[in-house]
RNA sequence: GCCGGCUUAGCUCAGUGGUAGAGCAUCGGUUUUGUAAACCGAGGGUCGUCGGUUCGACCCCGACAGCCGGCUCCA
């Protein structure tokens, strides 16, 4: 244990401590230290509220005050039971001892009358926490398992000083004000309207400008790399989807099926309520993922081999991905091994029944625009797509300045059915991702249990203003979707091959990957995707004509500008604009009017002295063109 | 979905069992302004929704919805 982690596990256990002199019925489950402060999971009938966080927070401070040493006591098993139940801990701390391995020592640790059943390690006296703070009371299932109990988990923080306590608190609230909730509505970059409905983006005009921009930037990219441009719809039948497996195995994320009138009118006739109408539903995925399961390993589910009798019902889905829309634009003409590889890229926009607690933002919804791509290839091919795709990724982090991500490769759960297809492909799959991620020259992490149904996949994760992680880039090598859709090429031997698909999506989703950018940039976006990137000023109403003029020159040039017309005083005006976020001000006044220049002042560098226009608008544009990152902003 | 908290004007927030207030924004007027907030005035809310308690509810109780923080989930 680091000593930052010791200091805050000595804290979770004063914690305990003070709990239990305040509420002595509370049953504890465990206390870590995290990497931003520590917590306690308790079992209590009274709920705790903000007032019992003070009380508690105020008995801590005795605890530190007593300065009690922390006094570890080892124990054989049955000891160490009769501790805990000598103590009327026994509800979990029992079930913790038995996770303790056979020929692990078992240890307690002391501090006054406190003794709780730890590993250690501990600071040496209770007056070490010096700097803490109780922060919130969240509900959290024992053992992260949601049929389990849900016990109160109390967080808290500690840091070896006041000083750096206070720090911590003040960075969380700066962090705070990056939210991309609250920059996205202060700027106006979108809404999300409760009639809508939850978790449903409206891209208002502002944010659209960014989204477009964005989708420009990636467009010219996917030109270069040899990708083809395709449309789809936003629904496909059910019958799409029960070849793709999303049917059986993705059946929890989806929306309901939309059924058609003829079929709802069937089984409404047949005296169905809704419920059947689900169990029904129900009875088909089940059946389909059983059937898949047998056969994995051995044998796979191609489309000829669902039966006529398990349609029982017929509707169609919301897409909750672009690929059985792709594939059967790939399948829908014969291929040669030298058409290959072909990339099918789409913004294409996907449904996802999330649970309404999980809903965030933009971070995390129910409908969003994946910049999508499938790519067609061979065998062979698979390494060199992988590090075209990797490269793309790189290319649109680096050119947004975005370098705090981390790799994950996400490998199969090896304890889990829940996948799709042929060990022997896996394992090649498995091998080429981890291949590739190997060439990006940063670190990456196996982390089985993260893949795909159909397949492995390499992801960019970011983390948002409170430290939340978000998947955003993706490449996914999937064997299985083209065995299941019978897709095939002529080989050179004019044998038919079954060709490899490469999923990937560089920003993930258009509206994670905005909020994240607007956090990333605290709404201080560089000139090229700043909604408004100029802002003419001018210092009264005499030179409104001028700014006018300018303004005519401006949009001529493809600049997204405005005037300020508001008849205020010009701090007040340059005060709009920053607060604005608006990248660039022109000052207007008289002297500008008359020599055909204007005063800059950006949002970087404040007052910059005048300049002719004819000079200022090349500078702009090549700023714009270049996709430059801006400098980062002047603190007022 | 689960636990807890929250919901008052466009935004940020006060407020009391006797049907509401501030600042900013908006609109009108005065001012004609030189690098982060000129001045005066006006309009704007069935206090999230629906029930209940009460002579009377924005306030107390309940349900629902939405939001926030966690937990679970994220193929």
């Amino acid at each position: 244990m680091t000593p930052l982690e010791e200091l805050r596990h000595s804290g979770s256990h004063i914690l305990a401590t003070a709990l239990l002199r305040l509420f002595p019925d509370a049953k504890l489950d465990i206390g870590p230290p995290t990497d931003t402060g520590f917590y306690y999971d308790v079992d209590l009938d009274h709920k705790l509220t903000a007032e019992d966080l003070l009380r508690i927070e105020a008995e801590m401070k005795k605890v530190v005050d007593e300065n009690q040493p922390f006094v570890r006591k080892e124990a054989s098993r049955q000891e160490a039971s009769d501790i805990i139940r000598s103590r009327g801990q026994e509800r979990y701390k029992l079930g913790r001892l038995a996770d303790i391995p056979e020929e692990e020592k078992i240890s307690f640790y002391q501090n006054g009358e406190f003794m709780d059943l730890c590993a250690g390690t501990h600071v040496r006296y209770t007056s070490k926490l010096k700097a803490f703070k109780l922060l919130s009371i969240a509900g959290a299932y024992h053992r992260g398992d949601e049929k389990n109990k849900q016990l109160q988990r109390i967080y808290g923080t500690a840091f070896p000083t006041k000083e750096e306590l206070a720090r911590y608190l003040d960075q969380v609230e700066q962090a705070k004000q990056r939210d991309h909730r609250k920059v996205g509505k202060d700027l106006r970059l979108f809404v999300i309207d409760e009639d809508v409905g939850q978790g449903l983006i409206l891209w208002t005009p502002a944010g659209s400008i960014i989204r477009q921009e964005l989708q420009n930037f990636i467009s010219e990219e996917l030109r270069k790399q040899g990708y083809s441009q395709v449309f789809t719809p936003h629904i496909g039948k059910l019958e799409l989807y029960k070849i793709s497996g999303h049917f059986p195995y993705y059946k929890e994320s989806q929306f309901t099926p939309i059924v058609e009138n003829e079929s709802l009118a069937r089984i409404l006739g047949e005296g169905c309520s809704c419920a059947d109408m689900v169990a029904r539903l129900d009875a088909v995925s089940a059946r389909l993922a059983g059937q898949i399961n047998e056969r994995t390993g051995r044998e796979t589910v191609t489309a000829d081999r669902i039966k006529p009798d398990e349609q029982l019902l017929d509707g169609f889905m919301l897409k909750p991905m672009n690929c059985p829309h792709h594939i059967k634009i790939f399948a829908s003409q014969p291929h040669s091994y030298r058409d290959l590889p072909v990339r099918l890229a789409e913004f294409g926009t996907v449904y996802r029944w999330e649970q309404s607690g999980e809903l965030n933002g933009m971070t995390r919804v129910r409908g969003f625009t994946q910049d999508d791509a499938h790519l067609f290839c061979t065998e062979d091919q698979v390494a060199q797509e992988l590090l075209g795709c990797l490269s793309l990724v790189n290319t649109v982090l680096t050119t947004l300045g975005m370098n705090d991500y981390r790799v994950r490769v996400g490998l199969r759960d090896p304890d889990s059915n829940k996948y799709t297809g042929l060990k022997e492909n896996w394992d090649k799959a498995e091998a080429a991702c981890r291949e590739a991620a190997k060439t990006l020259g940063v670190a990456f992490k196996e982390e089985p249990g993260e893949a795909a149904f159909y397949g492995p996949k390499i992801d960019f994760v970011v983390q948002d203003v409170i430290g939340r992680e978000w998947q955003l880039g993706t490449v996914q090598v999937d064997y299985n979707l083209p065995i299941r859709f019978d897709l095939t090429y002529s080989g050179a031997d004019n044998q038919p091959h079954r060709p490899v698909m490469i999923h990937r999506a560089p920003f993930g989703s258009m509206e994670r990957f905005c909020g994240v950018l607007i956090e990333h940039f605290g709404g201080d976006f560089p000139v090229w995707l700043s909604p408004e990137q100029v802002r003419l000023v001018p210092v009264s109403e005499k030179t409104l004509d001028y700014a006018r003029e300018l303004l005519g020159a401006l949009k001529a040039a493809g600049v997204r500008a405005a005037i300020d017309e508001h008849n205020d005083k010009l701090g007040a005006k340059i005060r709009r604009s920053e607060v604005e976020k608006v990248p660039y001000a022109l000052i207007l006044g008289p002297k500008e009017a008359e020599s055909r220049s204007v005063s800059i002042r950006s949002r970087a560098k404040g007052d910059e002295g005048s300049a002719p226009f004819e000079q200022f608008l090349p500078r702009l544009s090549q700023e714009i063109r270049s996709r430059a990152l801006s400098e980062k902003r002047k603190q007022p």
